[in-house]
DNA sequence: TTTTATAATGCAACTTAGTTGCATTTGCAA
DNA sequence: TTGCAAATGCAACTAAGTTGCATTATAAAA
């Protein structure tokens, strides 16, 4: 009964996520949250409409994401690929944040855990505020079929 | 008589370079790397097509850009802005590479001297080989007009 | 429960960055 | 000097994302 209640229990939580940000609870936004919590990595504009029930219409989703990064329910990443992908949590805007390891072989963003810390030398006049840390190589699926 | 030369030998070097990858020597090709090789930060699209002399069609400009980025003449950098930039030295695609700085104010997007070591952290079975960082901040351009 | 105001959605048209196919021109080696 | 592969220019196209506006749904008030 644990494992059958899960689909409603992250429901509830996403409408109380939404409340708290002041946001109206529609069929996609407690779909997309349901579906941000259970992502094991970061998901591409594609990659949501495809997980979606119903057919969402592209602004929708599009205006969906920024609302939901503005008010820091997902943070997006831009890879070297010209594809955003977005994932769960605020965005690390200020201070630190984590990094992300891109994978050569099929794309694939993962967070990682932990916080990259802001160690850099920069230029005299230069005041650094935050930094962005992109690691590529091989992720475990694509290392293991080899 | 050391300044009024400087302009043909960096063009003179250029040559050089052409040839050493085996690329023709056009007078977009010479005057491109002219001004790669002063430039003192990263030149999107606009920026070396407004920089050129004669009127570059849009095409041939990012063909060279992919050609020279092949070759190890520049790299390009994707801050999150949607525009590339490029900038003189090889593509750090394999092993250590420099960060680069991002300015949150003028977006002008800076190489930094150094090389950022590849110490991260990853989850088992992952196969890091390259690491790209992003410092965000103000340059000192914008830090001191404030 | 019904009404109402506001926010969210859907659709189409647009924008921006970059790419591709192809005919013409140019650099350079023979 | 000539021949030919490589480079260029033009136009048409693509992919990702944005915008304006009319319609619809959510949530609070009555
Ligand atoms: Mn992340
Ligand atoms: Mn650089
Ligand atoms: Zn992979
Ligand atoms: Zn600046």
């Amino acid at each position: 009964m644990l494992v059958q209640n899960q689909g409603k229990n992250t429901e509830a939580l996403g409408k109380v996520l939404l409340k708290e940000k002041g946001l109206k609870q529609t069929q996609l936004r407690i779909e997309l949250i349901k579906h941000f919590n259970s992502a094991m990595h970061a998901q591409s504009y594609t990659d949501l409409k495809q997980a979606m029930v119903k057919d969402v219409d592209k602004s929708t989703l599009y205006r969906n994401l920024a609302t939901f990064e503005e008010v820091g329910l997902i943070h997006s990443i831009n890879d070297h690929s010209g594809v955003t992908k977005y994932a769960k949590g605020a965005s690390p805007n200020s201070g630190q944040s984590h990094a992300h390891f891109v994978c050569d072989s099929c794309e694939t963003v993962y967070c990682m855990k932990g916080k990259s810390e802001l160690k850099y030398e920069v230029p005299q006049g230069f005041t650094p505020r935050n930094v962005q840390t992109i690691i590529r190589g091989n992720c475990a699926h694509c290392e293991s079929s080899r």
